[in-house]
DNA sequence: ATAAACTTTCAATAGTTATTGAAAGTTTAA
DNA sequence: TTAAACTTTCAATAACTATTGAAAGTTTAT
């Protein structure tokens, strides 16, 4: 396998896998070309890559600079407008996880609480909603708490050495 | 909000959820609704609620079953076909992470890992494809043994200690 | 102020995925 | 063995999502 053979499969991989952590194909095709770009690219670069049009590149980039994960540089004496994207995995997914949280988990969270919440009127099926979103409920937010806290930690030690003890 | 809204509404919220743990709107209401059922339903019991078609509720319940999440329940007596889903939130997520992890996970991680081992013909580019997909690659992986370790435990102590160590 | 260089918007359309429903298949009871 | 009760399959189609491309909008240089 060469340079451009691994390039294309990785983003390739990268784009179907997407929805994996909830963003669409060109999306993650473009940051995936952005993440191993030596340089700033352009839209021009972009489309021109893979082959996509300009009003499906801009709109991308946008919401790419939404979830805070590619940025706009500016180059001097360039017309044109260059973008990056964060380069180290760990602020990556911290950032990933955090608009996750955020935009999915947490307005569930708040469903699943309300359900949970509803006046125990005595029958049998009103019992077992309230018992199961309950259960549901808790094992959603000490997920998402786990998930936000270990993405959160700077150093990658600490990680590590909970990975090892919960082996 | 009575027991019939909040059914309503947390039936319609886990399916709109779906996307976020990789199955369709079908396949998760159906899920929903066995999961706060106090007895195991018909094809029947979940089209009508549902207001799904028997095609749509036959192939989806399938799906679920070979997720491994919904089992066939013969009730002696009866002709018709029952189901249920697995009661236990712990275990649910468990078998999900599981699924998921063999799936979607485990592919990625090896094609960054034959990415991440072509070779190195001393060029920028192809150190930084490396570097990039390497890292991505160690992160991927750690984050899979993580949810799997976790997931995999049996009580639930210890992922309760281990948040209140990170927090 | 003008126009070239560039970006954004959005209606039209292509592409993808989910759903239906009726025919075919299977099981059970008598 | 027959037929009623039930389930599965799958081609047709509906519903949804992504993409295009050209017109409108913006910025910059002169």
């Amino acid at each position: 396998m060469n340079y451009a053979e691994a390039k294309t499969k990785f983003v390739s991989t990268w784009g179907s896998l997407g929805s994996l952590w909830g963003i669409n194909k060109a999306m993650a095709q473009i940051q995936a070309l952005l993440f191993i770009s030596t340089k700033p690219l352009s839209m021009e670069d972009i489309m021109e890559d893979l082959k996509i049009s300009r009003g499906n590149t801009s709109m991308n980039l946008r919401q790419l600079m939404d979830w805070g994960i590619v940025t706009k540089e500016i180059i001097p004496g360039e017309r044109k407008e260059y973008f990056t994207t964060e380069k180290d995995v760990q602020e990556l997914a911290r950032t990933i996880a955090k608009e996750r949280s955020r935009r999915e988990i947490q307005p569930v969270i708040k469903v699943l609480k309300d359900v949970s919440s509803i006046k125990d009127d005595g029958t049998e099926k009103t019992k077992e909603l309230i018992k199961q979103t309950k259960a549901l409920h808790d094992l959603t937010e000490t997920a998402d708490d786990m998930i936000n806290k270990l993405v959160s930690q700077k150093q990658n030690w600490i990680t590590k050495s909970l990975l090892k003890l919960i082996k």
